[in-house]
Order: structure tokens, then sequence, then C-alpha cells
DNA sequence: TCATAATTAAGCAAATATGAGCAGGAATAA
DNA sequence: TTATTCCTGCTCATATTTGCTTAATTATGA
């Protein structure tokens, strides 16, 4: 078995297994543990794998499962930057709607303590938010509680905001590529996000540069659904061409 | 387990339970509450937990930690009482309401993590507490949030709750009389909880002796809408008479 | 308020993991 | 063949991790 064989069979192993010991890798491979060391010390260099203490913890693991709260320290001064322009584009007298999210969340966050505004929200954490500011009118459309998140989804956010008519929309996603649109984790977060886009005057995106190109799961709306976007540099000149001529304005902090 | 494996772990545990303590941690990870402490003040300096002493809470939940005067509570082993009285009567594929209280909030504390169990709620503090409990389903009504104790109220409230089935609604109250029935201070508040009892197959009201006799600004429903009664000792004998005779089962605690 | 219990940080020792250095051996080139 | 390079396994001093103990700190309840 030759070096880069092995490295491979690591890679391989790591792809099924999450993560792995160096005494393991040792004996399944039939080589010493200060090979194995080496092996990982390589691989790390690469971005291939993710060291550890005793092992190897299979990248992905580490990079893409991002926990809720790591998430919010992933990117934050790119978020709060987006968060700011966006309560920009907010005026008196608006009723506004922020779904769930981390960037919508910074929204709530920078939102100024405006009399006459009516922010409509399904993010328990955005609500929580807002209660600190005395004189923003906050409407909750209720819905079914996914933990994860900490949304309110399902029908009856649904047919809740089917009575309900939105200004602006602030809206995050998961994923956004030119072909299928927004696209999110879970299907039925998908479909409350899509009755949010329907009700709404004005639909802008809030997404930084990590989501543009990304595809996730569930679709949620086309493209063409899109008024606005704001994002930071990074989103690719030709995608800005593409977009803008759809009709979409970009907005890069 | 490795160390940042086992990291990311306790991220993930406490991103549906609120908190954790370290005892908790440690028998579940299988290492020593030393480790664990060093792991959460690890995850501390990262700001991704928020450190107590005994344990941890999900940084996103810090806010709805209850507030000064809330620990001041009248009459909290009072309360906590009447809601473990109320705990018991509830069943395996109940679905319950809880209405925005402190009683109804204690129940919530109280409740075991009971799979086939749906929650119906209108109050932000009780989506916080039933956070906690993963099997538990909960279902929010929705409406616009009334900061003063966190309820979200008026006609979305409401219309959601019209097609909703309900086998148990727990409410608190302001007052209750014999003569006026159920009151509370808010109209508007008054009139989701008239919707709330309207969809109830059972009635059960959890106020402390200090609600009996006490009349408050708004008429909720009258006597006849009460199935039972859960209170504490104080309550005269002639009233729990005159309530037995309407039909209404009183529990004394 | 004060006493008691629980929780914690810090220090220590044991177990384990690590990387550097070295030597042997295989592959390669001259 | 001989020299060179590269890979490997071994050794050892050093790092890290972990669990235990203890003193101090922090809750709790009477």
């Amino acid at each position: 078995m030759f070096t880069h064989e092995r490295q491979k069979k690591i890679k391989e192993i790591l792809y099924s297994k999450k993560s792995v010991s160096v005494p393991e890798l040792s004996e399944q491979l039939d080589v010493s543990e200060s090979t194995i060391r080496r092996d990982l010390h390589i691989l790390e260099q690469n971005r291939l794998i993710y060291r550890t203490h005793g092992g190897a913890i299979n990248i992905d693991f580490v990079r893409f499962e991002p926990s809720l709260s790591e998430k919010e320290v992933q990117f934050r001064e790119e978020k709060s930057q987006i968060a700011r322009r966006a309560v920009q584009m907010i005026r008196e007298g608006d009723t506004i709607a922020l779904d769930g999210g981390t960037t919508t969340l910074e929204i709530a966050k920078n939102l100024p303590n405006m009399v006459n505004l009516t922010v409509v929200t399904n993010s328990v954490k955005i609500i929580a938010e807002l209660a600190n500011l005395q004189d923003v009118s906050v409407v909750v459309t209720g819905g079914n509680l996914r933990r994860m998140n900490m949304t309110l989804i399902g029908p009856i956010s649904n047919r809740t905001l089917k009575k309900l008519h939105i200004d602006k929309l602030f809206t995050g996603t998961i994923g956004l590529t030119y072909e299928e649109g927004l696209t999110t984790t879970d299907v039925i977060e998908a479909e409350t996000k899509r009755a949010m886009i329907k009700k709404a005057k004005e639909v802008i995106v809030v997404a930084d540069y990590s989501k543009i190109g990304k595809l996730a799961f569930a679709n949620v709306a086309s493209i063409d659904s899109i008024d606005k976007l704001i994002t930071n540099t990074g989103i690719s000149k030709s995608l800005v061409k593409k977009l803008q001529k759809k009709g979409i304005e970009i907005i890069t902090v």
C-alpha cells in the first residue's frame, strides 16, 4: 500500500465513520501509529480532515453542521453589516416580516425602537429580542415549534399568514442559486417561507456570500420572487449580472 | 469520544434542552465532572453557551431567564403544588392547552417529557420552557405580543384557536367570583381566554386562594364554563358548596 | 441572619498522545 | 554496484488530557 493510497483510505474511513482514533487506524491499515500521525498531519494541512487529540474527525461534521449558536458566531460581522443595511430600508408605518434565521435575528437586534412599526415573525428568538423594543408592535404567526431553530412553522403558520399583508419581508436562506432560487433544509419550513413570500409586497433576501451558490434540500421559491438581495462582497460578477437581468436589485455592503 | 466531539455533543444537548446540569452531562457523556467543567469553560469562552452554577444554559435562552420581579413571585410554593396536582391529570395522547400565567408556567415546568402529548399555548415563556421537552409537541396560537406577561393575544390568536380541538385547558386567572366567574385585567386577553375555553372539552382552572373572591376588570367567562378548580386550602367552605352545586369539581392541595 | 450543602477552580499525578530525531530498509538513479 | 532519497518504525522527552483531592466559593434553607 502506497502512502497516497493509505491516505485516501483514511479519508474513506472518515467518510463512513465520522471519527477514528490513531490506534484504530494503525491496526486497520497495518502501519505504525507514527505513520498514521504523519498521514493525519498531511491531511489536516490539506483541510481534508479535522485533527483532534487521539484521532481525527470528518471535516464535514465540523464545518457543515454548525449548531445555531455556532452559526451565529460564524460570519457574525458580515451578518451584522448586512442587517444594519437592511434596517435602513425600514420606514415608519411599515409592516415588515422577519423569518427565522441568524441574519434576520441580527436585523431584530439592530432595529430601532420605532413607533408605528409592525413586525410579523415566526421566530421565538426574534420575539424575545423585540420584547425589548416597547414601541414596536409584534405579531406572531403561530404554528408548530421547530426546536432546532426555534421557529413556528406548519399549517397554522401558513393560514395566519394568508390573512396578513406585509410591506417588506426580510428573509434569510440556507442556499441561493440562479437555477433553483432559495432553498432550505426543512420541507415544512420551506412552505412557511413560501407563504411569507406570497404575502409580501417586497421580498428582500439577506444572505452573506457563503450562502450564494449553495443548494439545500427543500425548494422555497424561484429567483423571480426576489426583489432585492442584500449580501456582502465575494459574490461573483457574472452572477450579479444575471440576477440584475432578472430585475433583482443587488446591494453589497 | 474525542474532546471536540464531546464539546459538540454538549452544544447539541443544549440545542433543544435549554439547560443541563454538570452531573447530567457527566453521566451522559461518561466523563468526570471535572472534564465537563473544563469543556463548559471553553465553550463559555467561545460564547457558545452561558455558564451557570451547577450547569449551563443555551445562550439563546438566557434572555428568558426569570427577571428579578418574577423570582419574587408570590405564593410560589402554593402555585407549584397546584401545578404538580394539575400535571397528574394529564394522560398520554392528550392535547392540552396552557394559557399565559404564573401558575400555568409552573405546570409547564413540572411537565414530564411525555411522548404523544400536544401542548397548545399562547405564552412565550411556556414555549421557552417546553423547548426542554424533546418529545412534547408544541403548538403556538400566534397573535399580538403583550409584553407585560409575554402572551400572544388578539384576533390572530382567537382565529387559530377556532381550528383547534383541546382535551384539557389549564387556565389561570386574576379573579374568580361566584357571581362574575373568571375575570382578568385586559379585555383583549379576556377574549383570547374565552376562545380557549370555548374549544376545550374540559376546563380546569388553577388558582391559589388569593384569587378567589377577587374581581378584575374584564370578564372572561361565567362559573358555568368551569369543569374543575385546583386550588389550595383557604377557600371558604360555603363557596366550595356553591361551586360544587354548579357541578364543579374542587381539588384542594 | 447564619449554618449547611452543593459547586467550583486549582493543583497534582497518572495515563495517554505527540512530534522530533534517528536508523534501517526499499525504491530509484547514476 | 553505489549513492541518494524516501518512507517507515522505534525511542524518548514533552504535551495534553483526565480524574481525584482539597480549599474556597456560592447557593439554599431554616
